[in-house]
DNA sequence: GTATATGCAAACAATTTGCACGCCT
DNA sequence: AGGCGTGCAAATTGTTTGCATATAC
């Protein structure tokens, strides 16, 4: 993968929030640094940027987001405001499943869904 | 909500599997029963049937899938064969981010990606 | 120089919706 | 009769892709 600045921004973009965002909110906030950035290529920089590992994509519904924070994770999801937070809990259920079912797990996607403490 | 033979089949055709169907699917399996049946009338009829709990809808990537299983239960997701199944683990994470976080958990959405035991 | 990355626009896939008509109740 | 449900097609939304050009190395 070789240098361009466009990926440069994307990559600075996400690294400057941790509100998960989809490719369009980094689409509108890159086109503050570079007017004629196409949507195609965020699409393919979140794209080949997941494929080497260096952010993840969270699937919220039927929208993908992006995430930096590649470890392990669980998240918070408010109904309210939408608001992905990050969190991390304790288990493991992979020895469970191998046991169990005889199943190979790679990883647990788990969010929790409900209202944050804003919204009470 | 009254009655329809369209939403009578698409009801026998959730309930005939337990592959979790996307509406493409569904739809087609009605078609065997209801030849001229609307893709417009499967979203409308899975949608009101999720909205009035009688179905579950799954976030499955970036396509829905339907589960006439309303039980909270977790899933086990195959990566190389895309098969979904159920599976019921123990846990209580709601009072953690209740203390932790103030945070009201309404549901979990559990999945294990990872391959099995099929195609071990 | 050559391969990768880009901008643009068209294509695509999943889902939703407006409208006129049909069928439960 | 009145209103919910339907079929159809067009619209929306999120994402991908083909192509000619630009740029990193």
């Amino acid at each position: 993968m070789r240098y361009s600045r466009q990926r440069e921004v994307i990559m600075n973009v996400i690294h400057s929030t941790s509100t998960h965002p989809t490719a369009d909110w980094v689409y509108k906030k890159t086109q503050q640094y570079i007017p004629n950035i196409s949507l195609g290529t965020v699409y393919r920089n979140l794209k080949q940027l997941e494929s080497d590992g260096i952010i993840a994509t969270i699937h919220d519904g039927l929208v993908a987001r992006y995430d930096c924070n590649i470890e392990k994770h669980d998240h918070l999801k408010c109904k309210v405001c939408g608001s992905l937070t990050d969190l991390k809990l304790d288990y493991d259920f992979k020895s469970t499943v191998k046991r169990k079912f005889n199943f190979n797990a790679d990883k647990i996607d788990l969010t929790i869904i409900g209202t944050c403490s804003k919204h009470i």
